[in-house]
DNA sequence: TGTACATCAGTGAACGCGCGTTCACTGATGTAC
DNA sequence: TGTACATCAGTGAACGCGCGTTCACTGATGTAC
């Protein structure tokens, strides 16, 4: 998985295969999923349409990777919240994370979250799909799982009646996610002072579940 | 805006536009937004596709009318919830109301909160756009607002501190909204019994803020 | 180091397809007298 | 009631477009001796 023992070509291959995915995301985050063709790709990389299939076997392929990488930047954001943040706070700031990246990324968060093709692979599914196939690895949802069981640790929340921390995470994921999906699709256009409401929404959330 | 007073021909004139877009739902509910275009639809109920623009415009015009339909639909859907219920319980009841309308309609549903040319006109906004423009009055977020606001008044949750009446309907349309999409999206692959979680779930919500 | 050859990365042109929309048209329906 | 005409509802063919993908090709890069 490292990049040494890497010779030049293969080098040059995977840039160029990054390359592409860079160009696709840019384009989908310009002007939406409708705008994301072979052509377009490689009118922004200079290379002309044949020569993509050098690196991806179909545009169905590049969106699956798109989507994989997708989800992957989207963890990655929600992992720059700080640790050092006490186990309510940090909750908080988790969902945050999530719906503001959603709202940076609008048609790419929705490209990612509508795609059929591209799912996490859950434990107990068919395993050995293709190689670039999501793994439950590559979902945020461990994230927010994570937030979930150490407020949980730290007592800070506990579970309402009949939920286990599956659900309750469960619950969450919904919450966030949901508030991301409605900032973005339905209430993109309205003024109202959505950032404040949901820092609110979500603190009376974990509050909610408080002692 | 009753058909009392409409001639034959004003009535036949609706009735093939209604046709049209039952037509397109069915397309989408069979095989997903894309497979939705004019010619489909004109397939379906025996025209030319040059037929339909006696009745629409333009495709954008269809596809705006069957979101403004679907939404009137879903709002329907959960009126159908008895108002004989005790509040926290209806509360519970038009949430998963609205879950189960997206899990039995997902391209539908998907298509109705992912076009952007469809969205609601709420109070201050331009008025005066086209006619089948929709309102604030077409929108599933008032039937979710009432349902708070009655277990409000009745003393069945409160305000958690910071939230007002708008914040709190807003907080579980986040909820609600998030389960539906995760499921019909994310999760349709998993056999988890999201079902029930979905009901301890929106139960814990309104307990969480009851007294 | 120089030469001969194999492999590689990328091109240009073309394929067939489905799409939204236009337009001149035609037969059916409705209206006026 | 019958006739002449206007309007209406719907058609068939065509338009131009952008799309994903294929394929024979070519110059550049790398390899073997």
């Amino acid at each position: 998985m490292t990049d040494e023992e890497l010779s030049p070509r293969e080098r040059r291959y995977q840039r160029t295969q990054q390359a592409i995915l860079e160009a696709a995301r840019a384009i989908v985050a310009e002007g939406g999923a409708d705008k994301l063709s072979i052509r377009a790709i490689a009118d922004r990389i200079d290379y002309s349409p044949a020569g993509l299939y050098e690196y991806f076997g179909s545009k169905e392929e590049i969106i699956g990777a798109l989507c994989l990488e997708g989800h992957r930047t989207l963890k990655r954001y929600m992992h720059q919240v700080p640790l050092t943040l006490p186990p309510d706070e940090y909750m908080v700031e988790l969902g945050l994370a999530y719906i503001h990246f959603a709202i940076q990324n609008p048609d790419y968060f929705l490209l990612i979250f509508t795609t059929t093709s591209a799912r996490p692979a859950f434990e107990g599914e068919a395993a050995g799909g293709p190689p670039e196939e999501m793994t439950d690895q590559d979902s945020s949802f461990p994230v927010l799982l994570g937030g979930v069981s150490r407020a949980v640790q730290a007592g800070k929340i506990h579970f309402l009646a009949g939920l286990g921390l599956l659900e309750t995470a469960y619950a969450f994921w919904a919450v966030v996610h949901g508030a991301a999906m409605l900032r973005i699709t339905y209430l993109d256009q309205m003024k109202a002072d959505f950032d404040r409401a949901d820092r609110l929404m979500l603190a009376a959330f974990v509050r909610g579940m408080g002692p």
